[in-house]
DNA sequence: TTCATGCTTCGACCGTAATCGAAGCGTCCT
DNA sequence: AGGACGCTTCGATTACGGTCGAAGCATGAA
């Protein structure tokens, strides 16, 4: 039979541990160079010099030469999108990896989503922003309505400012933690850089999590929270 | 650091050729017996004895026994969608297994996903019913709408026959080949034993193609066709 | 009961792939 | 220059896991 795609070939790729670190570690959207994915993955440079060779060639991530370092990075959105599928599995059953780490609430509730905010808050964003009728829903896109519009000037963030890549604008991604959609693409980058350019909340080192500021907690739920003026839910 | 789920334990299971092809037989949705499983990974019984044993303490399937026989199945419908992004990746680079078959152009017009409509039809399908109005959107979910609930009527089909699981009604399912969402979900499953039911399109043996007969598509395209009343796109 | 079938467990074999030491090649710094 | 650093290639070792034969245990049929 032999039906569609080869998947395991892919998922041998992600199913070595060493891999898999690795690949965890760029869904900060960091990029990251040779070493620091070597001690990420806990070995040798040429160990995973080696890895990282056969995660390149498989498509899953990519790399640009800087000086005397490499930088990698995820090769695109859609690895990101499946990666946030297989944790949604991994989470569903099995524990967090054996035993949940003390900082996996701190994770459950504002992290990065390899470029964009994802977890109790990216939900929340992206709900509210959904029930103010900030988008307007196509069969297959997501793109922003007048009030959308008026709304991200609001905030001050000037949508001209954006790459002209070919990425959508609005984009769902699916939640690992919260099974529900947060707001991705280009838009979605450019809100995270927007808060942490404010220091509404700022990266956990050498973490996915984000930890969002007195301040920025009350920005946040001024402009995301359920007494909202349109109201949200 | 070690972030969030482990995606390597999972990703391992479906790395190994042998329980790759495996799950992509399952993906038919129909159950399947070991000895069945076993041919499909191109192995002997006990081989295949061992990988079933590991998919299922992994939580990717599920079995009960009937008689002498144990029929396999995927474990839910979660572990589905993930296959499905998996192949959309494997998908848009490699080839569909080193060179597309010729039962491939077949796949992308129409086939199973696990237990629904995938493919161009599929995607086709829920367009048209998104564009008409038949889906009340919240954000989470997916509902029908009264105007979906009378379509849904006059295919006489009867929504109280369908099991009151907990799965949603609705769902959406991001299709490997088109890249597009298609309708999941209990009705999604129900709509598909409908065609089949009524001889619109049956399966082709061993493989997830479907084929819709000229009476069945002459039906598809008066119901979801692009000059249909309300007009789709 | 006796025999066939479907499937599992046990044990041994074997191949593949992960790992690291040693060495090599650029790049940057002084 | 010279030397440190970042990273890669090569080669040898090792270990893990897939594979299958043989045997065991059920279920179903005669």
């Amino acid at each position: 039979m032999k039906d569609g795609p080869d998947i395991s070939r892919l998922a041998a790729l992600i199913g070595d541990p060493a891999r898999g670190n690795m690949l965890s570690a760029l869904m900060t959207g960091k990029a990251l160079t040779a070493t620091e994915l070597a001690s990420e993955a806990g070995g040798t440079p040429q160990t995973a010099s080696s890895h990282l060779k056969k995660l390149e060639t498989g498509g899953l991530i990519a790399h640009r030469a800087q000086g005397r370092h490499r930088y990698f990075t995820l090769a695109s959105d859609d690895v990101a999108r499946t990666l946030e599928a297989l944790m949604g599995l991994a989470a569903g059953q099995g524990e967090t990896r054996s035993r949940t780490g003390p900082r996996d609430p701190a994770l459950r509730e504002a992290r990065v989503c390899y470029n964009h905010l994802a977890g109790a808050r990216g939900v929340q964003m992206f709900r509210s922003m959904r029930a103010r009728g900030f988008f307007v829903i196509t069969p297959d896109t997501l793109d922003l309505s007048q009030a959308g519009l008026d709304f991200v000037g609001e905030l001050r963030l000037d949508l001209n400012m954006l790459p002209k890549s070919r990425a959508p604008m609005c984009r769902e991604c699916l939640d690992w933690s919260m099974r529900q959609s947060h707001l991705a693409g280009r838009l979605g980058r450019a809100m995270l850089r927007h808060f942490e350019n404010r220091a509404w909340m700022h990266r956990v080192p050498d973490s996915r999590a984000l930890v969002l500021s007195p301040e920025g907690r009350r920005r946040f739920e001024a402009l995301f929270g359920r007494d909202v003026p349109q109201g949200a839910t």
